[in-house]
DNA sequence: TTGACTTCATTTCAATTGCAACGACAACTG
DNA sequence: CAGTTGTCGTTGCAATTGAAATGAAGTCAA
């Protein structure tokens, strides 16, 4: 019987890392702002292109849209964001963060830089590596 | 206003990543052989180890308790595995595999190796310093 | 031995999820 | 133009999920 030890199976090891990274940061923002990781990663992404629509943040983020469309709803009524209909095709809707999303956003930031800055520490020399072999990775995965 | 791009966050980069991968490989075994990530999981790991309990299981897979109760509880129906009460402590469940789940390992390890090849292979030079990056993460994540 | 705790697996229940349908809109095609 | 097809966001629904409750079993101290 061929042996086949799930630990050295990379796949696995992944998906443990990161599950447990991203519950470490979930448990810096989640009590403390009341945020799912879906509307963390939507307020995030908000954050650097302003005029998104659903589908957009859908393909980049790879999550489903009934998802997105829960969440923004959320978030909308949170008064975090808005939703307006694009008027060049009114099928999508545009995104944006509200003053008090950019505020909360202002607040984020910087946990989020600290929390990568310990994330690089804590990689030391294999830093680069580490970032080009995601970067491959990734390609790989299409 | 501080910046912040989320396409640099390493927690955001290894759930996508992770998830990508771990769709790719399901999509090996998931069709052809009917199992669930979870499952997969869980028959991996009893190919490895013989007379294994829930809890250690849930332990080192970092999977909530009910969920692997229901999959065991799957696979068991399908005659893949058997649950016996440990006779030393009669709250302990022995998991192991039937031969007709040892059989479905052998033809899955052939798969799972040929996949981590792939991976190995699209690392290239980084394969070692990514191998060493995940187990630094790994343990500072605790 | 009894009683108070703890641990393990299952089950219950409410919430979340993904898929498929839907309605509104847009883009082709003839 | 009318008809078909495709896309976007939402919603209905069934399945999955996690948290807490449950029951069975073990442990420990009085």
């Amino acid at each position: 019987m061929p042996t086949f030890d799930l630990d050295d199976f990379t796949p696995y090891r992944l998906a443990l890392l990161s599950a447990r990274i991203s519950r470490r940061f979930a448990a810096i923002y989640g009590p403390k702002f009341g945020l799912s990781r879906a509307e963390w990663r939507i307020l995030a992404h908000l954050s650097q292109e302003a005029e998104v629509s659903i589908r957009e943040i859908a393909r980049r983020v790879d999550m489903d849209k009934s998802k997105l469309s829960r969440a923004t709803a959320r978030l909308e009524t949170r008064g975090l964001l808005t939703k307006t209909p694009n008027p060049e095709d009114r099928r999508l809707l545009q995104l944006s963060l509200t003053e008090e999303g950019r505020a909360m956003i202002a607040e984020l930031a910087p946990l989020a830089q600290a929390f990568e800055q310990e994330v690089h520490d804590a990689l030391g020399p294999d830093a680069e590596a580490f970032d080009r072999a995601i970067r491959r990775l990734s390609a790989a995965a299409e």
